[in-house]
DNA sequence: ATGGCTATGTATAAATA
DNA sequence: TTATTTATACATAGCCA
């Protein structure tokens, strides 16, 4: 599209490649915002130049929300092979796709034909197993959290309730010596007074 | 770039716009490609049809690999404006071989002289970078964990200590009945047995 | 690195099959 | 729909500031 016809491989001249580079980018961005206006499709573009630098176009506003599109698009592709047997009702259904990826895996792992697996297959089926160890993990540290959650509650319930348990022998101990002038110290001879107590619970 | 001049906004009329994507699609496909080998960098276009439809092309394998690429280069220039207050000897000490893979995965990729990077040394950098990411899991996992058996020893203890508390109290009431035949039921009106106060807690 | 400047190769709008 | 044709608009290679 210029002066000469090139081939299309490596401009190994870095000068030329690097101008080369400029423009087509530039192209390769005015053609994407134009197939996004006159198509009103979104449309995005990223370019990792070999030093690092990083150069994008996007129709939305967010790249990221766009990456979350394509991330929610293979997740929905995903599910529609599993949706097959997906009759059970328990709380190990989100589990299937996991058994039946480790099925896969074991099965193509112990194929003696291993020649007819292609690459392509081979990727997408990473991609299925880090988004189901992906997901494992996310469950894993979700049930963690809620059961820290809980226990932090019980544990101030408890303290409330032990509060309310000191509380109620120091009442006895102050009515009894207060209405009737008797000796009841060796009634409880192992507890030590209120304030003593509280201390006693503060490293919880 | 045909039979006439067209203005860059919405095609109204409905197949007209659906042969031009098809064609103006694969032509950005095209050229994406093209300046991915020509200027030997790595390009990723991403289209998401009005109908959900969705349509890329990446120049290298996994598309969700730029997408990493993407978040990281992110994060990284996030981390450069948050790394000045930085001056802290504290807590993150155990990160710092991380911090220190990640220098060397960015500079790798900034590197001018990409040519050097032979597979093996990627395949090195993948296994470090991989075995931190092991290790910040199981780190993690460990606290959460030990955190879970912390608040359980203090629930343990929570729960004798109530149990003392509410014996004491038993102890004191009987006490009072058997040894001086005074009505104290009034001292402590809102309490409930012992028996009951244990059914009350077993909840926790 | 950009920003013109042509000459020329490509992409593509419209029509047609 | 998708493919082919053809005329035209556009992109850009090589060159110069």
């Amino acid at each position: 599209m210029g002066r000469r016809k090139v081939e299309i491989k490596r401009i190994e001249d870095n000068s030329s490649r690097q101008a080369t580079f400029s423009k087509r980018r530039s192209g390769l961005m005015k053609k994407a915002k134009q197939l996004s206006i006159l198509c009103d499709v979104d449309v995005a573009v990223l370019v990792f130049s070999s030093r690092g630098r990083f150069f994008e176009f996007s129709s939305t506003n967010s790249l990221t929300g766009v990456i979350h599109r394509y991330t929610n698009h293979m997740k929905a592709e995903d599910k529609v092979s599993a949706e097959v047997d997906d009759t059970e009702e328990s709380k190990y259904a989100s589990f299937m796709t996991m058994e039946e990826l480790l099925q896969t895996v074991e099965k193509q792992l112990k194929e003696p034909d291993v020649d007819d697996l292609s690459i392509t297959d081979l990727v997408h089926l990473e991609n299925q197993v880090e988004t189901a160890l992906t997901q494992t993990r996310f469950r894993k540290t979700h049930l963690l959290i809620e059961s820290i959650k809980n226990l932090r509650e019980k544990e101030k319930l408890l303290i409330e309730e032990n509060k309310l348990l000191e509380d109620e022998i120091c009442t006895i101990n102050n009515t009894e010596e207060n209405e009737m002038t008797m000796n009841l110290n060796n009634i409880a001879p192992t507890r030590m007074d209120c304030g003593q107590q509280k201390e006693a619970l503060n490293f919880l």
